[in-house]
DNA sequence: TCAAAAGTGTTGTTTGTACACCCATGC
DNA sequence: GCATGGGTGTACAAACAACACTTTTGA
């Protein structure tokens, strides 16, 4: 907006510090997992928190989040990853030290490296979703908002071929729906499905590889150019999903 | 979030101001309209922008948002519109006076009052959405981003009666969707959807109310208690709709 | 030869789409 | 009566869900 004030200043209120926060996502092993900094001091010492930091004066949220995210991480190339803008929280008191806006980011990624407990942070580690809780700040609405949001998405968007390496199978691809949902899909259906949706995945001409060590091999696939499911591939209503 | 720094110091950065933006719509007429105020000082003086203002050190994005949609509306009871956050728009630059952080949101309403310019703004009005750019700063953007929001919500969340009046007809309901998505729908398949719908709309018993002037006059109805749409209401794809 | 995982086929049901048609009202 | 907008019925096609079956591998 930025009109509202007839003459402004600067300095006339106090200050704001804004932050980009990560909800950094991955599935391993048929689990969901979140990449979480423990902190080193108050407040919320020694509690698990999402990373973080605050954005600089000449950065965007958007490069601040890609940048946590690369020194998170320890990744060299972090330009292809995943990264959504979740909302921002910006409530008074949720940082008891100062006025704190939060940018929150959802980011999505295949095979996590070890991470690096980075500059600030005490310890960096991938924790399975639904054993974290509770978080420092409000972190644990931030990380739940995530797994909603991303949930949402997998239906009308090609995003599940963002928690997959470059070359993948369609069982890997169907185990990221099964995890994030926690529901369990038709694997017939689930690959006409997928097959039938133009760019969402194209096949790696006479790749295959073994899964689990037994078993026919299965096709590779890259994923495709397209962006959006249409028609979208809807998690079976059960009765009253939340908005 | 709010780690990040070993010893922190509010006035060690460069401060930010961090604003609340309203992209408010409404569907009059079989036109999507656009609540705007008219600038009265550089930059941009003399042109067109989303109303908005500063968020108080008290207050979160949300309350300055509402409070915001008040004052420029002039309505006394705001607090049953719907109100939704959209994204925060960061890029350094954007405002040529100093580091301007915006959390967007976009406002639905029903029937719109005339708008009273407000003490901020030099005037303020309606304006048919396709007609008013360019906008001041990135107001183009954002309110490409928030027709894009709800465009696609209409498909899967019972957003539509946000639009409508307390009672409304299905022809009215109709003439939502058809506005913002700029489609024709076919009615008694529309009908159908929506009847079909729990939750969605709940009929006005015995009410009814002419339309057009003329023709038959239509049952009443009121907005129901869900918030989701499951199946989705889908726009047909037509080719490559962008994500 | 067996278990495990990939991949194909088939069938019945549901949903969507396109239309034709009837109803109530003002002019 | 006729134009206008509300409301119902129907028939064809497409999509979905469930599940039986075949294929290819390692042990």
């Amino acid at each position: 907006m930025t009109v509202g004030v007839t003459a402004y200043d600067k300095y006339a209120y106090e200050p704001f510090a804004v932050t980009a926060d990560l909800a950094v996502l991955t599935v391993t092993e048929g689990a969901l997992r979140v990449l979480l900094v423990e902190r080193g001091q108050e407040p919320y010492a020694g509690q698990w928190a999402l990373p973080g930091g605050f954005v600089q004066p000449d950065e965007s949220a958007e490069t601040a989040a890609r940048r946590e995210l690369a020194e998170e991480t320890g990744l060299s190339d972090v330009s292809g990853l995943h990264l959504e803008q979740l909302r921002t929280y910006s409530e008074p008191g949720r940082d008891p030290r100062m006025r704190v806006v939060s940018v929150a980011f959802a980011a999505l990624l295949p095979d996590p490296p070890e991470p690096h407990g980075g500059s600030d942070a005490a310890d960096a580690r991938w924790m399975p979703y639904d054993k974290v809780r509770p978080l420092a700040f409000d972190h644990d609405r931030i990380l739940a908002d995530a797994r909603d949001r991303v949930g949402a998405k997998l239906e009308y968007a090609c995003l599940a071929t963002a928690f997959c390496p470059p070359e993948f199978t369609l069982g890997e691809l169907q185990q990221v729906y099964e995890t994030v949902w926690g529901t369990a899909l038709d694997r017939p259906n689930f690959r006409r499905k997928v097959l039938a949706t133009p760019g969402f995945v194209e096949p790696v001409p006479g790749a295959a590889r073994l899964t689990g060590g037994r078993g026919k091999p299965a096709a590779l696939y890259r994923a495709g150019t397209a962006t959006t499911l249409h028609p979208p591939l809807l998690r079976t209503p059960r009765e009253g999903r939340p908005a």
